[in-house]
Order: C-alpha cells, then sequence, then structure tokens
DNA sequence: AATGAATGAGGCTTCATTCAT
DNA sequence: GATGAATGAAGCCTCATTCAT
C-alpha cells in the first residue's frame, strides 16, 4: 500500500495512525467544500492535531489529496476482487463484480464524486497514480468480460466501450444521487441496471445461463 | 438566454459580445487548469481586455464560472431537441437524441467535464441554475423513451434509471476521453453504445423497428 | 465666492448650476457614508448625471470635498456677520453672532461635523483655504468679544481661548447631537449655553446691560 | 481590558504585547494619514512585522482603529477617576477632574482628534462601544457637576449641557491645537478655562469654596 | 457638453508553508 | 514528535480617472 507520499516520521505504525485521522477528516471537508476551499488548518482542527503537524506526514496540501483519492480507488481495488474470490462461474463472477463496484460507490459515495471533481487537481505525476490504479480495477471488469464472450454468453462487442458503460453505471449512482436520491434505492437501482445491461449484452446461452444463476 | 447574472454595463449587444470573450478564454482555462487556479487576470489576459473590465460584466469570479457552464447545458437544451425536430418515429426520435447528446459532448467535451468538477464550486442557487438546465434537457430523453415504451418499443423500466444510463453514455465520452482517445472514435463509440444500450432495452416489435429503420 | 476648483466648462452659469447639483448630492453621502466611502458614481448617480460629467466641473475627487467644505464655512461667514448687521450694541451683537453661530450649526449640523472628520483628508494647499474661512469667520466673535472688553462689559480674559470656547458651544450642538437630540431643543440648548458663558464673562456692567437687552 | 477583537493567537500575554506594537505604529500613521490613506502593510511595516501577522490579531482593518480608540477612551475612562481619587471636597473634585481631562487630552492629542474624524468610519456596533466607553467618562463630571449643585456651589443649570460645556472644552484643547499651538500654553488654558466656566456656574458660596481652594 | 465603457493601480485578506521552541 | 506563531506570495475586487463617441 505504498502511497509514494514522503514523511518526515519514520515510524510507519504512527505514519498510518495520524494519516487516518488526517485523511479521514479531510475526506469529509474535500467532499462537502471542495478541495481548494478546504484549510490545512480546518483538516487539522477536524482530525484533533495541529496543523504544523500535518506537514510532518505529508510534503504538501496536494499529499493529502493523493492519500484520500488513494484510499478510493483502493477501496474499488481491493473490494471488487474479494467479491469475485471462490466463483468460478464466468457470468456470476462478472455479476458479482458490478454489483460490488455499485456497493463500494454507494459506501464511498462522497469521495467518488470528489475524484471526479479532483483528479485534475493533481499534478500529473499524482493523477497517473490514481488513474493507474483506477484502470486496474477495471481490469477486472474487462477480464471478466472477456472470459463470458470468450465462453459465448456475451455477445462479440468492444470490450473497452463495455467495460466503461459498466464503470459509469457504478460511478453514476454516486454522480446523480442528487437527482436518484428521492427516486430510488442502491438495491433497486442495481438491478435495474443489470437488466439492462444483460439483456443488451447476453447472447441466448448467456440468458439461459443467467436465469440459472437467480 | 437570461444569464441571471449582472453587468454594469447596458447595452445588451455589447454585453453579449463582451462575455463571449471572457467565457471563450475562460472555459479554456478553467478546463486545463481548473476554476480556482485561473486568475481573472489571466481570462481578462486571454480575452484580450483588461482585467478591471471583467468586473463590468460579471459581479464576481463565481459568475464567470456560471457563464461558462451554462453555455454548455444551453447547448445541450438547443441541439438535442433541435436533432429530434420534424422527426415523427418514436424511436428514431430516441435514437437522434442519444446520437446528438454524443456529438454534443464531443464538441464541448473540456467543457462538459468542467460541469463535472466546478459545478459543486457554485454556490447553491447558481448550482441549481445548473442542474435545472441539466434536467431539462434529460427530459426530451427521459420523455423520447417514454413515447416508445408506451408504443410497446421499449420493454418496462425504470425510465430514471434508464435515462441516466443514457446521459452517462453520452457523457462518458468526454469524462472517459483520457482513456478512449487511443482506442476509439466517436462514430464507433456511438454505434457500439447505442447497440448495447438498444439491445438491452428494445422488445421484439422495438427490434424490427429499428432494423426498418436503418 | 472664487473655489479655486478648476473646471474644462467654461459657462459661469452652468458651472455654478451643476456644482450646485454636484455638491448637494455629496453633501449628503460624505455625512452619512464619510468622503472614502462615497464614490463618485454614487454622487453622479444622486445628482442626476453621468459620473464622466462630475469631471468636467471638478478635477479630483477631492475637489468635491473641497467644494462641500467651502459652502458650510461660507455659509457661516455669511450668516453670522449677517445676524450683527445694523446692531450697534457692542453685547447686543455678541449674542446675536453666538445665536446665529449656533442656529447655522443647526442649519448644516451633518456638514458641520464632516467639516471635523474630513478637513484633514484635504491636501494642505486646500485645507487652508477652509480653515482661513472658518478663522475669518471666528474673527467676528473675536472682534465682537474685544470691544464689549474695551467697553468694560466683559472681564479680561484670553480673547482666543473664549472665542474658541463659544465656537465650541456652537460646533458642540452639531459634534454632540447624539447625545443631545433626545435630551434638549436648540433654543433651550442656545439659551443655557448663553447663560453660562455670559455669567462667566460678563461684569457687572455687562450683567446691568444684558439684563437690559432681555 | 477587553476589547471585543477576536485574534487567532490564544496566549493573552502575547496578543497584548502584539497588539501594542501594532496600535502604536497604527496610531501615529491614522493620526497623520487618517484611517482609509493608511495601510495595513504600513503598519505593519512601522511595528517591525509582517502584514500576515496583523491578521492574526485582528480579524479586518477596522479592528485595527476600534483599538486605536479604544485606548484613548480607555485613557479617559482611567486617568479622570484617578485624579479624583481621595479627594472629598465636592469643588475640588470638580476641579481636578476638568484639570485631569485637560491634561489626558493633551497627552493624547493626535488620538483624540482621531476619534472625532473616525469614529463614524466603524460600523454601529463598534462606534458604540466607543461611545459608551466615552459615556462613561462624561458620567463622572456630570456626577461631580451634580453634587456640586447639590451643595449649592454650582447654580441650577442644565448638567447635560454644562458637562458638554467641560467635555468640549478639553476636547477643543486637542481639536484646535492648529490655532492654539503658537498662541497658548497647556496651563494657561487649563487656568484661563477655567476661570471663565467656574465664573459662569458658581454660586457666592461657590466661588468662597474656590477661593480657598487656592 | 455629456455619456459611459475601459483601464489599471493598489488595497485587503487568505492561507500554504516554515521554523523556533 | 508536536505545536502554533510568523511569513509573504498571490488573488479578488474596487474605483478614481481617462477618453472615444
Amino acid at each position: 500500500m505504498s502511497t509514494r507520499v514522503d514523511s518526515v516520521v519514520e515510524d510507519p505504525g504512527l505514519i498510518e495512525k495520524r494519516r487516518n485521522q488526517i485523511v479521514a477528516a479531510a475526506t469529509e471537508l474535500f467532499a462537502s467544500q471542495g478541495f481548494y476551499k478546504t484549510t490545512i488548518s480546518e483538516i487539522a482542527k477536524k482530525a484533533g492535531v495541529s496543523h504544523g503537524l500535518v506537514y510532518l506526514y505529508v510534503r504538501e496540501k496536494e499529499d493529502v489529496l493523493l492519500l484520500v483519492l488513494q484510499q478510493v480507488v483502493n477501496a474499488y481495488a481491493e473490494e471488487i476482487p474479494k467479491a469475485m474470490e471462490g466463483v468460478a462461474d464466468p457470468l456470476d463472477r462478472l455479476v458479482r463484480a458490478i454489483e460490488a463496484y455499485c456497493r463500494v460507490v454507494d459506501k464511498h459515495r462522497a469521495p467518488t464524486v470528489l475524484a471526479y471533481r479532483s483528479t485534475k487537481s493533481l499534478t500529473p505525476d499524482r493523477r497517473e497514480l490514481i488513474q493507474r490504479r483506477e484502470t486496474e480495477t477495471n481490469n477486472f471488469i474487462t477480464e471478466a468480460i472477456r472470459v463470458c464472450m470468450e465462453a459465448g454468453l456475451i455477445r462479440k462487442l468492444n470490450v473497452d466501450v463495455l467495460t466503461y458503460q459498466i464503470v459509469l453505471v457504478a460511478h453514476g449512482w454516486a454522480l446523480k444521487s442528487w437527482y436518484f436520491k428521492s427516486r430510488i434505492g442502491l438495491e433497486d437501482y442495481i438491478a435495474d441496471s443489470l437488466d439492462i445491461v444483460l439483456a443488451g449484452i447476453l447472447t441466448p446461452a448467456g440468458k439461459r445461463r443467467y436465469a440459472d444463476l437467480r
């Protein structure tokens, strides 16, 4: 979980603990006010430390943003494969991945939106770190699609387009939560989205297999 | 075209002209550096005016952002219905709306991404102005879907979910352009996306009608 | 009534008229908000002219202040001698001068306070113009005192101190109006002040003469 | 000593020290150039600190003015009662109060004039703070007069008018110092003013008592 | 004479970052 | 390791003044 963020403090346990405090506070503040309107002092105050301390665990303000965004994309990168673990059936794996994706997004709604708002506020090197990790996650989806396709369960389609269509469905839950909030719940959103997407991509064989899974 | 942004200058023609200059400059800068990293002076310089002049046409920096975002959502709100004008067939209307949406997004790629990044930087009243306009546009999609559904061309589905799935497909072209750029062109993206979505939502009758349209 | 303020406009009648508009508007605004918080645009708007016009009748903003202050000190310089005109009795002259002073101050309460606030905002040359005029006015008081003194109606006292004590009584009505407003009216203020001052300065002969005057 | 001015710095000793530096510098500058022509940077420079530091001890520029004016009215409120301490004779108390008032004014000549110029530049809440304190001070004079009156040493007169006549005599030393400077010294001014005022208000009994005091 | 658009100097204020304790 | 006072770069915005029409 190397973060590529430097600290003058040596003790890794302490680093872990302090950064968690800082990131938790920052996530909340960035999500509600945005990166630029949030000051280091606000973060420190909410984290219950002095603002000078922040600079013992981070070199610049932007590093805090990096840590926050890493936490989100790391959550994705961990929980999605975990949902697929031990599941052999290719279609089942894909479905579970999609469901998991929506649920992680739901759990991290605010920071997910933050990622859309603020990734570009990072310097290119840091930005790449985040995007690489996101791509990594999406590769699980891409791979699951590919396996289904090879098994004849999904039609021949542009895999990239399909991958991002699915990703956007998941992210959409966070991005448009201001719209959905009063209209539909998470589980219904997942069910409806799956319904649409799978109907659009499954082959007849795929459809039969999917019916069996339920 | 009322912008809800005040100006001390009276002449509407001049206001129009100056604001166009300012918005054009600001769009470019906001898109590449973000709202907060862009200064009023930079905008003025790129627009070829003094920075004092900006404040004759705008009351605060945030108004510039509002104008920029209004330009995008207005483009959506105008061009999408225009693509449907004179087209009677319900399915054709929907397809054209989707295609048009993707193309407007393509034409305004940078400011579309900007909208995702920066809408939350607006004060609530201004933010609402933008979101209202976006909802307005999306209502065309919702309506087109509903008509198709009533005509038995589209399955019974949650219309809100479907609307935003389509909207996200269109926006996705801008949001993930960093990924798609090297992989696929706009027209292929539209074709593939339509392929997936329509397959997912059309009834057998709808599929037959769609085949006829091509 | 040369004002020592330049104008690019030639016609003296027009200058007079326009300056009156400007000064009237400015007096009100300066009095309520102070010189620095008042903008040329506000003055122009209240005067019903364009703000560009102001600069045809005045070279700088400070000139407007000078004109405003000149109007007050000129009112003093005119009305106080006028109250003494045709009055021969030395003590009567002094008493009428004091009464007149208080009444002019009352009529110009706001600009009188303004003079205390803002005379120092003038450049030295302009400031001197105002102070010279004020001294001119006060000389009427000084002179009246001196004549009374020579006539044995007033005790031998430092004339300068006495003059300013009287002047401050008059100005005090404006300066401390926030305090007096709810406590006493103008005529009572004049009567009480005269009572105190005259009792303090009149000789027995003076007191007898004063009794005759009433 | 509560100033009603916020500071982000906690240590009261440091606040005291820094504010003293700032106020000393500001007093000088405000007195010579006025509030609006003085910049925070000038104050900081003269105080030997960075301009950023000023904002650790003050929230807005106007707070600096408030602190400066508080220093003057506080000096009045402290030194005048101190001059009366331990003095039992009513007339003696009044005379000492008047003398003390003139001397404090002399010691704070510039900021006293500043108070006349700039109190209105304060927002109403801050202005009230200053005026309340000034009224507090003047109440000592009012009270001393009242006691003398009850003891039959001073004639029945409007106490408010008399109070402010005395106050203006004291303030006059500062307000008209440009005139007096070359004409009379402080002690003579005090003596002459007392002479006039007391002659104006004392009863025969009062005059006898006053003669005894000398 | 009058208008009002345009300029740009300059002030206030914020806040990331440093550093002495 | 932690604190918090101090610094100073930098941005927003105002408004006196100019000038083309």
